[in-house]
DNA sequence: GTGAGCGTTCAGCTATTCCTCAGCCTCCTG
DNA sequence: CAGGAGGCTGAGGAATAGCTGAACGCTCAC
């Protein structure tokens, strides 16, 4: 369930989820929030801690499930501590990646044990999603947030052609002013440090986008 | 069995003890407690000592199994140290951290001596839960009573990320106001102490939070 | 009362990271 | 083959996260 006044955040997460497989219902604020939880008792509620009505904490505390907190990076970051087990928070403006691999953490800890250990494999590019840690050939490789986001991305979408746009959509924060330059910087970047062996797994696709692939044997 | 009547307290605990892998009940008041217990005989109660209805020491009393009292920082304190009641206690407001300890010891105690000596291990990095001790690299090392409880909660998740916000929420009161910056000092004392030798088991995840772990050979 | 140990805050410093930009390269087209 | 659009990447400046020494109270034991 997707928590928030906004319009614009509500229809972008829950779109984004909607993709990703995910069932969404979402709620405007927190007497709603509360009502819809109560009925259809979701896995988890992604709540905006600042609603209308209700304070996200209140709301949290009656609706007993796991939750993703979104709160300003403003003077109250750091204000978001008692969360409850597992429950985690992310900053707005936030990437939907991001928010992503919380609400799959979130969901990992609270479901139990059960979950397989989830670990992204692309010919010999590893990418392990707990450990965030990620592997070339044998050999680990260290990379900076922004890195390890976007090769995440390319990796859960391995095969498919994506747009420079789409990139930004996912990967940057999604009040991101600047243009796609910065994706082609990125992507050089990884492919420094992830892609400089046989076979070559990032093609670009010129004035298209980029996939991420193993080549045909051919 | 987790006895309070305060939800966002019961549920606090039950949630923690549930993910580290308790079966929990839980009851709000002195008879329900009193009624579960008969019914189900669980191995240990964690109970509020200030009840709506009986007192907590009365509840105990009944129910003669294992029990960890739950108290303020007052003269029902002393109360519990003068009676001699219950097998152990933790004052509100507690961290999980401690409350998980106490636990554990209180089970080992009633339980008999066939439990296994708790040590935990990390390359050369040892803790005993029983001593409180800890060594690194044969050597023994002196910790404070948070370093000790930060450490431990490392230990008992070596190789899994944490959040600055996860630790604040394990191994600091449940009210702590301040911000996350006092993880940052208790690392950094924690590094001085029992990470100043090769392999280094303290990692630092800019912006993601801190993992122990033994570095993998690549 | 006094001192030691402890918890917490804070500020200066360092290292990393992010993003932009400009120049060069590559590919495509005519 | 010339030109242009699109793409690549190194350099650099700004912002940020994290580290740590120092200071300040608080508690507790003596």
């Amino acid at each position: 369930m997707v928590v928030d006044d906004e319009p614009s955040i509500r229809d972008l997460l829950s779109a984004s989820l909607r993709f990703s497989g995910f069932e969404v219902l979402t709620a405007a604020d927190g007497y709603e929030a509360v009502e819809v939880a109560e009925r259809t008792n979701p896995d988890l509620v992604v709540l905006d801690v600042m609603l209308p009505d209700l304070d996200g904490f209140e709301v949290a505390r009656r609706i007993g499930v796991p939750v993703l907190f979104l709160t300003a990076r403003d003077n109250t970051e750091d204000k978001i501590v008692g969360l409850g087990v597992g429950d985690d928070y992310v900053t707005k403006p936030f990437s939907l990646e991001e928010v992503q691999a919380r609400i799959r953490a979130v969901l990992r800890r609270t479901r139990g044990e059960n979950t397989p250990a989830s670990r992204l494999r692309v010919a010999d590019l590893e990418l392990d999603e707990e450990a965030r840690e990620v592997w070339r050939n044998g050999r680990q490789v260290r990379l900076s947030p922004t890195e390890y986001k976007l090769l995440h991305y390319f990796m859960s979408n391995a095969g498919r052609v994506l747009s420079k746009a789409q990139i930004l959509d996912h990967v940057w924060n999604y009040d991101f002013g600047g243009d796609a330059g910065v994706v082609e910087s990125y992507v050089s970047y990884l492919r420094r440090k992830v892609d400089d062996v046989e076979p070559r797994l990032i093609h670009t696709l010129r004035s298209v986008g980029y996939v991420l692939r193993e080549p045909p044997a051919g």
